[in-house]
DNA sequence: TGCGAAATACTGGTATGGTAGTTGACAGAG
DNA sequence: CTCTGTCAACTACCATACCAGTATTTCGCA
């Protein structure tokens, strides 16, 4: 077999990964206008892979790409915002359901020290560690929901919520109410209760409603509309 | 230069159009091996672009790039299928769910006539014409349920499935079941009965299974797995 | 001074040449 | 006959140059 550690990434993805990066970080803010010949200077490449990025970065959305006109770091769209949370809760109340179908105790362990882990994140107030332990609550209960299946690829679209999270505050009161809800929501699963299930994934979801108000209050010229 | 029609769009798209187009109807088979410069001397442009709908093609896994090896036509693959069925489930369930709350009975001749369209089309047994209408009837439940969210992205990923669906045999007894289906879904909505709803849809997109399993049974080379 | 038109300085898109890497076949050795 | 090493013919990828639009500036004129 050839080499197992495919280290060989073509610098269009590098190009990619870094710019991708930046924009999910708001190191780069919305409506930055970016040029081709700029970022290829800055990478010491020519124009082509910087302009195969582009591409894969518009795809997602997350570069506004206008021909002949310019090229800017998409901002912030209700209209995407809302198409991307209907998207992920379908997607999610259905791994639910299926999460409860396929539930047995041998799954309960490790729902419940990610939940543990979480509480004392907020005791800490660590933004951080919550954030990356938020996602992999929601990664377990796919796991358990349908083991074969691409995850990220699922959930690609997030990216356009992720991204306006990072100019949440997050504060300890927050996380509480969102630790809350995970402790609602294994608690429809151990008792494999759909209908419960069903209310809690909602009303944890509805919560991104008042962050992206917030956001959009304070960071107007972030958003298209 | 191809200024026939001095499209706004650029070429680029028009070869991604051209081939998806093929790839979808199977007039290019999974496993046939494309060429940039091939493809670029039949349509009489350059490779740059070729490349780029190559690129594009790739990222809705209709093409299998291998760096340095090959390009080919995707092959059907069960778990892109299967995580491509999830998908559309948990979208259609919840934008079903979303249709019967905002449902008002002005939605209903629109659908209706959908729908007495569909038995015409079993009666003349014109597949084609079925799958149109088909996807309307999806299209018009979508549009009852969320106005402003874009119809097209949302189920991009149904692709993979649209693509297998050409081999099976779409007999009259199959769209007559379909179309009994979908009756069943009309009547779940009328009558606001959310719980039938879900199971109506469940047992209609259940039905690809066999579909699926028949094609992979009558060409198996067509599969990765 | 106000205003419109032309020149200019960008932008993204395309064509072409060259490079690195993989595959497959074929010739020669065991 | 089998195995192996070398070479030729592909492949995708990157760099460079050029083209075609669009926004902005600037200069001439009223």
């Amino acid at each position: 077999m050839t080499s197992s550690t495919d280290t060989r990434r073509k610098t269009a993805d590098i190009i990619f990964g870094a710019l991708r990066d930046q924009i999910m970080s708001l190191e780069l803010l919305p409506g930055t206008k970016m040029s081709e010949a700029e970022i290829a200077l800055k990478f010491g490449v020519s124009r082509q892979p910087v302009r195969e990025a582009f591409n894969l970065l518009g795809n997602l959305d997350l570069l506004d790409i206008q021909p002949q006109k310019a090229t800017r770091v998409q901002r912030f769209s209700l209209r995407r915002i809302a198409a991307a949370r209907f998207e992920r809760l379908a997607i999610e109340l259905e791994v639910a359901r299926s999460a409860c179908r396929n539930w047995s105790s041998v799954h309960a362990p490790g729902l419940e020290a990610c939940l543990s882990a979480q509480h004392t994140a907020v005791e800490t107030t660590d933004a951080k560690l919550f954030h990356t332990l938020d996602a992999k609550f929601h990664r377990l209960i796919f796991d358990v929901a349908a083991p074969p299946l691409p995850f990220a690829r699922v959930l690609e679209k997030k990216a356009q919520v992720d991204r306006i999270c990072v100019l949440s505050l997050k504060d300890a009161e927050e996380m509480a109410t969102l630790v809350a809800d995970h402790a609602l929501i294994l608690d429809g699963l151990t008792r494999r209760d759909e209908a419960g299930l069903d209310a809690a994934i909602r009303l944890h979801l509805s919560r991104i409603d008042r962050t992206i108000a917030a956001v959009r209050a304070a960071h107007p010229d972030y958003f298209d509309d």
